[in-house]
DNA sequence: CTATCGTGGAGAGTTGGACTATCCGGTGTC
DNA sequence: GACACCGGATAGTCCAACTCTCCACGATAG
């Protein structure tokens, strides 16, 4: 098909596609002459992948870049792959170790979590934000947090296994996390009306 | 203190501040004369807590004004305390009815939320979101997150119950929703690679 | 008592990100 | 062979969040 074909599949105007392969977000299409070329089925789930990620997700298109180039590279193992997923994410700090309450909390929960892991080092500063704010953040609490984090992430790893291919999985993964924050954040929003209620 | 000093304690430019004073998002010092006004710790504070909001959380100028005026008049009760915070935050769709999917949800969870619930309808989305970018949300899926996010806010509302008057109480709700947010998107990020490496 | 200096207030300008519009020479197509 | 449509490039728009510049005036140090 041709981007104008490709604008009316996915909704998205010709000149914002234009702007999408500038940014090299968007895979050239197959030229068939100077002025023209062949888009497919592949660049359909892309734009749709991109709005999503952009519009649901707020992700910039500069990290959409980062992201794009990641799914088109899938590492070897599964394993691997949750860490290339992480390191590409915003809010990764690839490279920073993290503070030592972080390292303790790991240390006691019994997870075997490296000091430099991509978001190690988030968690300690998205914490001190939480406690300048004057939230009462206890190391309690957080184990707390901790717990009820781990039976998500069962779930999600459960989701990422469950896929057809690496390429599958990397794609659950990426997009999983981005996408299913908001859904986690509204569910606790809702479960924080009913435990008050509960408890009234 | 006058602007300049105010600008020096929170490490906030004159110009900004005088942005904040116009946005309407910080209230105007007590005026001494036609040319000068008084800041006292009060602005400190607030000043501290935009900052935190917009950095940390994301929020928007627009998004600050309407959680200050929040702030600014405590609910009664702590109960409706909890809906009002809610309905003020960011993602919130008040008055929209939640889909059918979400308040079967409830029903089979036995939550007694109303269908028009702030969140309920920001679920809703959420989850058609992330469906559709390929993520397989079941129901049991949504099942799980949910009894995950039920234990979250029990430590939440704990939390908001501990505070020493319903003023630090509200505080503590809008603030913590904001701000633990990126606290629990970090934990789950590393429960996942916790989890990947047991199973591998 | 006077020369600055800082102030509150308001409008205009800047920056960065994400598009959106215009142009252009070159097809593809009827 | 007219004419819409294409790709590629450049420039312009729009919004949010600041940041700058003025202005007239009060404060305060010499």
């Amino acid at each position: 098909m041709r981007i104008s074909e490709l604008a009316t599949r996915t909704g998205v105007p010709v000149p914002t596609l234009k702007f999408y392969l500038r940014e090299r977000v968007l895979h050239p299409g197959r030229a068939t002459s100077r002025t023209s070329a062949e888009y497919d089925e592949g660049h359909v789930e892309r734009v749709r992948l991109l709005r999503v990620l952009a519009e649901h997700g707020g992700i910039s298109v500069a990290d959409l870049r980062v992201i794009v180039a990641a799914l088109e590279a899938p590492p070897p193992s599964r394993h691997e792959l949750l860490g290339a997923a992480h390191d590409v994410l915003p809010g990764a700090r690839t490279g920073t170790p993290a503070g030592e309450e972080v390292t303790g909390l790991f240390a006691d929960l019994g997870w075997p979590v490296p000091a430099d892991a991509a978001f190690a080092a988030g968690l300690g500063e998205a914490v001190d934000a939480a406690r300048a704010a004057g939230v009462p953040i206890t190391p309690t609490t957080l184990r707390r947090y901790a717990a009820a984090m781990r039976h998500v992430a069962e779930v999600d790893v459960g989701l990422a296994l469950a896929a057809a291919s690496p390429a599958d999985a990397l794609r659950t993964v990426v997009v999983g996390t981005v996408l299913v924050d908001p859904v986690l954040a509204a569910l606790r929003r809702v479960a924080q009306q009913v435990v008050s209620t509960e408890r009234a």
